[in-house]
DNA sequence: CTGAAAGCGCTTACAG
DNA sequence: CTGAAAGCGCTTACAG
């Protein structure tokens, strides 16, 4: 079990030359149908596996994409990350995954291991202060293909996969006004990101449909974890004329905010009505369940791999992609729906 | 900038061989500094990257750790994950990750995968219904190192990394009873695992020092997901003698059991107080706040990393260990605090 | 402290 | 349909 069984065991054994044994292994079209099935039932009998590094160092590829994230612990991210690993793990593909706890600093750092570590391709989410698109420039220029999703990075010739973010969020809006909600407090996360400034254009545009002037005061960028949630309620709590809805840009943030507002004794959706966002499994098993808007996560990182493959594999060009859009859903739950006192 | 510089390219410019090139850059101890210096300045000017598969090719080894997961989108894996990628990062290893979706079938698989890439250790949290340890004895057999962690596989001198789920468990039942329950009813996860197995043996013997008798009732095993909790919920409506208290083995199945039995006018902690697992982000932001064995995720990832780091470089043999246990911590809060009412 | 040379295991352009 | 041969870019035992 010690030594290694290389393609010259199996040439050796059968009588035939290493290439012959390699272009069988690799069902190259010029060999004969017999000759395929004696290599591979050699192979499989000697125990043959292909040694990769002599084949990557060959072919010059790798077989590998390299993921970078903001965070892999997640909801949304690890739902993404584990519809990657499913194509990519069907399709032959090994994901090389790093994560840049939201610092453009290790964003560049891991651009930089994923270049040396010679990924074929790069799926790229941005991390919140990201402003510079120049840790990704050798990739362009070794022509190595680069697909942002989730938080993109605009004006750069690079596919993205996104969801609609402005429809989701004014439909998220709309639907508060519907309920009769006219002082909606926005919460969200870093307005640089395409996400939540999408995601603010929506509440924005749908205000102005419906004759409601928008207050940058009702405006807040938070970190939109679950502490920001609980100080959501605090400073809410404090305000003299407080909001009759809140659009929370997260679901984890919104449920730890509206915990705490109902430790404070504020009724959602009664007082405050809230609509969350990316429908995290959190939001069906808190009182009220929360309004929120579904993400298709495990549908993107399935799309992004199987798009970077295509690519690769020259099946489908993404050179004039710009953007695939997924379809988000706005899903109605307690949190937003008032209960009309009777009597 | 199409093509690759190698160290032939920095040897021709400094008129020096390849190996001296090669060993400076590997920071060899026979290579005077200067030398050290010259190639090192040279390399950075002519943007040289080292080509990994040469490399590995020859010293036959890879820099790679695989890990095999249950899945990567739960709070407890995304968040080990998030550990082990962390110290992979800093010590210049890549991780290959894959996901066995509770399946021993797909487990094999990624096993087979994992051992065709070379990794060069392997470490693995196996699937609910993982039976067998013959998908890994290749690495075994190639002596390449293989550790356990969470979900562990036993008698296969493999070291292991947990935490004591035994204490854990007696702890959270323990509690329980110090509340003055007594009608405990215990919901897991497939007992073929030893976190199941470990927990459910330290709540027999809270049990059992209480003297209190088990029932086999009281012992359900479950899926432990979302809609388990739900489930759970429905089945103790319908119990003529209900439980008084819950310890169920994951906070998210948890969470939605209380969910479900507040739906029903069942108050928790004075009708059934509940006990969780995991101290998921989730479990503070519910009403009541659930009371959980805190779970030391990313600390996990870290050490089994670093682990498996150390043993490769040789600075430290796990051969001798068996087992690494962590610290884990009883959090009490309102889920398990029964409200007297007085007068 | 440095160099010449072999070899890691594959793939593929070229030839037949 | 098959083979001989070169070469991918590195590392290291051996020699000096």
């Amino acid at each position: 079990m010690a030594k290694e069984i290389t393609i010259y065991d199996i040439a050796n054994q059968l009588q035939i030359s290493p290439a012959t044994v390699s272009r069988a292994l690799n069902n190259h079209p010029a060999i004969n149908e017999k000759t395929k099935v004696l290599v591979n039932t050699k192979a499989d009998e000697l125990g043959y596996r292909s040694n990769k590094f002599a084949s990557n160092l060959r072919k010059q590829s790798t077989s590998t994409i390299g993921v970078i994230v903001p965070r892999l612990n997640s909801y949304i991210m690890s739902t993404v990350l584990a519809g990657m690993e499913k194509v990519a793990n069907e399709e032959g593909f090994n994901l090389i995954i790093s994560q840049s706890l939201e610092s453009q600093k290790k964003e560049i750092a891991n651009a930089q291991t994923m270049f040396n570590s010679r990924v074929d391709g790069l799926l790229v989410s941005v991390a919140f202060d990201t402003d510079s698109f120049e840790h990704f420039q050798p990739f362009l220029k070794k022509k190595i293909p680069l697909i942002f999703f989730d938080r993109i990075l605009e004006n750069n010739n690079c596919p993205s996969i996104v969801i609609d973010n402005t429809k989701a969020g004014y439909e998220a809006t709309n639907h508060l006004i519907q309920q009769g909600r006219s002082n909606i407090l926005h919460i969200t996360g870093n307005l640089q990101r395409n996400v939540y400034a999408d995601r603010l254009k929506g509440y924005q545009q749908a205000l102005l449909e419906n004759e409601i002037p928008f207050q940058k005061a009702f405006l807040w960028e938070t970190a939109l974890n679950l502490e920001a949630g609980k100080e959501v309620a605090q400073r809410i709590k404090a305000m003299p004329n407080r909001p009759d809805a809140l659009f929370i840009a997260s679901d984890l943030c919104a449920v730890a905010c509206i915990s705490a507002l109902k430790e404070m004794g504020i009724d959602v959706p009664n007082d405050i009505s809230v609509v969350g966002f990316n429908n995290d499994p959190v939001a069906q098993v808190i009182a009220p369940k929360l309004t929120t808007i579904h993400y298709p996560a495990k549908e993107m990182g399935e799309i992004a791999v199987k798009s970077m493959i295509n690519h690769l594999k020259g099946t489908m060009n993404l050179d004039k992609t710009n953007a695939i859009t997924l379809r988000s859903e706005l899903i109605v739950r307690e949190s937003s729906r008032i209960i009309e006192h009777s009597a």
